[in-house]
DNA sequence: CGGCTGATCGTG
DNA sequence: ACGATCAGCCGA
């Protein structure tokens, strides 16, 4: 029944490769909520010490950005703006710091829905919190938390409960954090453009090196 | 549009 | 040690 899980060699080829590849495949996460699936509908490029849109650009081997230098299949999550996570899978070899920004997923079932909604509900009554205001019940929230639940990175992650306790995990090989085989994506039904929010990467900021369905 | 938020990393 | 910077999100 569960899907074929994708294998070191998926991820062992350049980082545009896979992630066109990764379309309409599964993110599966065991969370404390749950086992949550995301089919993965947006993704981005980022090319290593060449890619000035890269966290590695130059060869910034730093502490931060070691998962991107790791085996391909090795998750990378950083905290960005303060407050929200994102999360990239390395692709490539050891050494090679390519990998793919996960930046959009819906859920893939029922159970999977639920536990998004779940979460992305608690996180938004911590914000109300802060805020002196009362917490939104599944009822009285926005619809369009419901809508859109996993649509962005940092939504993504909220959403599956990837939090930096999840960073550097080798995806191959564990139980609780890999992905899966998912839905057959023909290359008619991939579109590019340029990816999101790295304005200060001068002429990369141009490259169509985001992908979606 | 501006505010939120804190780890990270280059610079002194 | 310090401060500018950020691969976002929300609400006005």
């Amino acid at each position: 029944m569960a899907a074929e899980r994708l294998e070191r060699d998926f991820f062992a080829r350049d980082g545009l490769t896979v992630a066109k590849e990764l379309l309409g495949k599964i993110l599966v996460h065991e969370t404390g909520c749950g086992t949550v699936r995301g089919i993965i509908t947006e993704v981005e490029s980022y090319m290593g010490e060449t890619d000035k849109g890269s966290h590695t650009y130059g060869g910034r081997r730093t502490e931060r950005t070691e998962p991107m230098y790791h085996a391909g299949g090795t998750s990378y999550v950083y905290l960005i703006y303060g407050m929200y996570s994102c999360m990239n899978i390395a692709a490539m070899r050891e050494g090679i710091p390519q990998a793919v920004l996960l930046r959009s997923v819906i859920p893939a079932d029922e159970e999977s829905r639920r536990i998004m909604t779940a979460l992305r509900l608690e996180e938004q009554n911590r914000r109300r919190a802060r805020q002196g205001k009362a917490p939104y019940t599944a009822d009285s929230c926005p619809g369009t938390l419901q809508k859109s639940l996993a649509d962005g990175p940092g939504k993504l992650c909220i959403a599956m409960g990837i939090t930096r306790a999840d960073n550097d995990i080798d995806m191959v090989k564990s139980n609780k954090f890999y992905v899966t085989e998912g839905q057959v994506i023909q290359a008619s039904q991939i579109r590019a453009g340029k990816r999101i929010g790295i304005d200060y990467a001068e002429e990369a900021a141009d490259y169509l090196w985001r992908f979606y369905l």
